[in-house]
DNA sequence: GTCGTGACTAGCC
DNA sequence: CGGCTAGCCACGA
């Protein structure tokens, strides 16, 4: 228990870590998780700033459409990284997701 | 101290 | 059904 007071960011690359693998979670479910489910905006920079992948599940993270995410050319990546871990994406487009998508956070 | 950007979301036409 | 706009939050320079 540190009572750190870790920026956004931090605390949003901790609940990445958060998600079991062979599921995801969605950018407003991190931002819930964190403490603002409003800041779903700021969960993408923090993301986008990570201190890279895996070290960070990012790649769990995705879209409360279902969408892998707005990834830039990194998508690709995502989509193996997810396809490793057991989430189906097929034309950028979860399949599994009703069934892994993670949000009992 | 201020401005701009961004891996988003929801509503509207 | 499909695509677009506006709004929101946090961080960096």
């Amino acid at each position: 228990m540190e009572a750190k007071k870790q920026t956004f960011q931090e605390k949003v690359w901790n609940a990445c870590k958060k998600i079991p693998a062979g599921k995801v979670s969605t950018y407003a479910g991190i931002a819930k998780a964190v403490g603002n489910p409003a800041a779903f905006r700021a969960v993408g920079n923090a993301l986008n700033k990570s201190p890279g992948m895996p070290h960070v599940p990012c790649h769990r993270v995705i879209k409360s459409d279902g969408g892998l995410g707005g990834f830039a050319k990194g998508a690709k990546v995502k989509r193996r990284l997810l396809a490793r871990e057991g989430v189906l994406a097929v034309h950028g487009r979860v399949l599994d997701l009703g069934k892994r998508l993670f949000k009992d956070f």
